[in-house]
DNA sequence: CAGATGAAATCGTAGGACGATATTGACGGC
DNA sequence: GCCGTCAATATCGTCCTACGATTTCATCTG
């Protein structure tokens, strides 16, 4: 078994966290005052400052002395950089995927799946769990242990946040396709397609970085 | 500015057991006490934990609830898995750094310089240290800041540790003989070569990953 | 000797205390 | 009216104590 058997009060604060930026309950750039949390999700001071510990490893918060954290608001250079590794990694994984032969058609089930209730409503929720189930089958196809860990796919997270009030949906159904071209050449096995799909899906966003004005991006 | 103005008790805890790990004070499988730490570090618990808590977002500690944090020992896979990953991002440092033109001859001299304090010695400290000093070296020439902070290199000391008495001498010169290929063809703005060094370099470790015997290995 | 049992060790969470530091707003000089 | 200085306040960092929850381990019983 690799699931824990119960999980700590910790781990719920931190999804919680990570949830509400997903959800835009909470805003990259977002002050966090210890106090006010600690009230609002009804635990204790020990138990919210671990949290923000764990948080600001996977750099999601950052926390400075005497000034506390705060949820991370990216640069557009911290943009770049993040989907360059990404995408390398992203690369690995279609890769391997494609390798193992596993004819697990849980992905592109998945993918295709999400898509389709993607298209139904349309609501940034679906969006977000699109992209959830996507990777989750992609890595979980690719069988490496090591991806799921240091894909930095929460601090991606930030950037969708961040760029979410400029981004159309047409933008969002364009990403999605990419997602579904991914899946379905991993799931034929071919390797060299699978990375090309992998490639032409990061080219876009990073050509919408590009586009995207100043203000959806940190100063400096 | 983007460092710290000041060192805080949790960071200077988690250095302390991230050094200790390649000091060999800490030892992988080590089961880590709070109490005792508490004591032998002269700090306090919630310091402790929240220093911990870091550290298991780095893959280092493992966490189980009501049994403590140890210092993780990787199984044959999970190392075959985390090299994997690794070599991917080395990559992509190494051929960001070579195509940027940086004509920073400060890889290469601080590499060969550590190299030659580690002929002189050949101590395991020296040894560390270049690592160290290379791909600090290396992920500056890259110039891409996220890659430090996704790059597993914290979890690839666990490895070094768990390796360490099956090592030999002759294999850690020809590693080091490695990181000098590499920094080489970095300098050099090869862009293809410095990849090929890096795959070289990985090539060879996992080919040692497959000699090494069991008992270096966590079970499972 | 296998399994139940109870004590001890350890962890998880809560909450309080107090010094350290940043932020804010008031004050006075120019 | 603008800017620098300074005190008041808010917030954080660290330490401490407490107690329930759970595991661990030695002991007991059949």
């Amino acid at each position: 078994m690799n699931a824990p058997a119960t999980i700590g009060t910790t781990e719920k604060v931190a999804d919680a966290i990570r949830s509400g930026i997903r959800t835009g309950q909470f805003v990259p750039g977002q002050h966090l005052v210890e106090a006010e949390l600690t009230l609002r999700l009804g635990i204790s001071r020990s138990s919210l400052r671990e949290a923000l510990r764990h948080l600001s490893g996977d750099g999601i918060v950052a926390i400075h002395r005497y000034r506390g954290a705060h949820i991370n608001r990216l640069t557009r250079r911290e943009v770049r950089d993040l989907l360059e590794v990404l995408e390398q990694l992203v690369r690995l994984a279609a890769r391997l995927g494609a390798a193992s032969g596993h004819a697990n058609r849980s992905l592109m089930d998945a993918a295709l799946d999400a898509a389709r209730r993607h298209d139904e409503d349309g609501d940034h929720r679906s969006y977000i769990a699109v992209r959830q189930a996507f990777y989750d089958c992609l890595f979980e196809v690719a069988g490496n242990r090591e991806l799921p860990r240091v894909t930095p796919l929460r601090r991606a997270d930030l950037f969708r946040a961040q760029i979410r009030p400029y981004q159309t949906r047409a933008q969002q159904d364009s990403h999605t396709e990419g997602y579904r071209a991914i899946a379905q050449t991993v799931n034929d096995g071919d390797v060299d397609a699978a990375e090309a799909a992998v490639a032409a899906l990061f080219a876009q966003t990073n050509a919408m970085v590009d586009e995207l004005p100043d203000v959806a991006f940190d100063v400096e």
